[in-house]
DNA sequence: TATTGTTATACTCTATAACTATA
DNA sequence: TATAGTTATAGAGTATAACAATA
């Protein structure tokens, strides 16, 4: 059983498995305080996390059909109406048929919705558990978790 | 309106507020990519999410009651009971009475569950999404989420 | 009285399949 | 035929409240 290449099978591999490990794991955790905090500051906005997150990938300057919003929820489309729903009953979207193909719905955000969308964009950039870092230091985990986030999506990734 | 402090309200303080908005977005995104990989390994094993998570919070090696388990998965003791209904009738693990509290139910990881639980430690870490960074920089990244991670979790997070 | 595990129940989130009205 | 939005439905995940057995 001759080791092939050290860079893939050697001492030096297994110990970057384990870091790399370690360091997924404390990714989670970290996310998932994050994610914590979020949905109990999106509450406040009487927001359930996935409305709110529908809220936020909707650009108000520029209405969305519905089947655009699943896309970059990447989620199906029949959940879209229940959360687009939600959102017009709160008064933070309108639904306007389409002239051009009268299939497709057009989301707008209204003015309420503005205003409401910035605040969950604050409340999903949240940043307390950063706080910690010192500027160099929270300079350097941005870029490397950019770094990770290109080519890193669940499956398509466009739209950024 | 006199700026107090520079370091609180000042530019500078505004760069810092926008990278680490940048930053706990990003991270965010990472998160959900390594969530969505670990879900399909995980449903590989016949394990949904949630009950693959409980078997990894288990203690081979030391049985716990479900109270405490519940305590680790940060939920309510009444969700415990559904997911160790599944672990046992997998095989995974068996539900022992305690001699000396008669009110409490022993988990213990089964010689299966032990086996399955080594995979799924895997599933958890698993790094591919990591494989762009050199030694160097992941040997950061690890550094780094491990300072946010102390002390940054959303309610008690002790038993680490 | 307080606590452990359980049950009953409800809500959120998400997926699949079938329907409708368009194209 | 294919697509956009919807509806119906089901399952996973999680929470609250109430209960029985035990401390």
């Amino acid at each position: 059983m001759a080791q092939p290449s050290p860079a893939r099978t050697g001492p030096a591999a297994a110990d970057r498995a384990r870091l790399a490990g370690d360091a997924v794991r404390r990714i989670m955790h970290v996310a998932s305080a994050i994610r914590h905090h979020q949905d109990v500051e999106v509450a406040d906005l009487g927001l359930t996390p996935a409305v709110a997150r529908a809220l936020h990938e909707l650009d108000p300057d520029r209405p969305l059909p519905a089947r655009d919003l699943a896309e970059r929820l990447r989620c199906d489309r029949s959940n879209v109406t229940a959360l687009v729903d939600r959102l017009e009953q709160a008064g933070l979207v309108e639904r306007r048929p389409d002239p051009a193909d009268r299939r497709q719905r057009t989301l707008v955000v209204t003015g309420d919705g503005r205003r409401v969308r910035e605040r969950v964009h604050r409340a999903l950039s949240d940043s307390r558990l950063l706080a910690g870092l010192t500027d160099t230091e929270l300079a350097t985990l941005r870029d490397l978790v950019w770094k990770i986030s290109d080519g890193g999506c669940p499956e398509r990734c466009g739209a950024e």
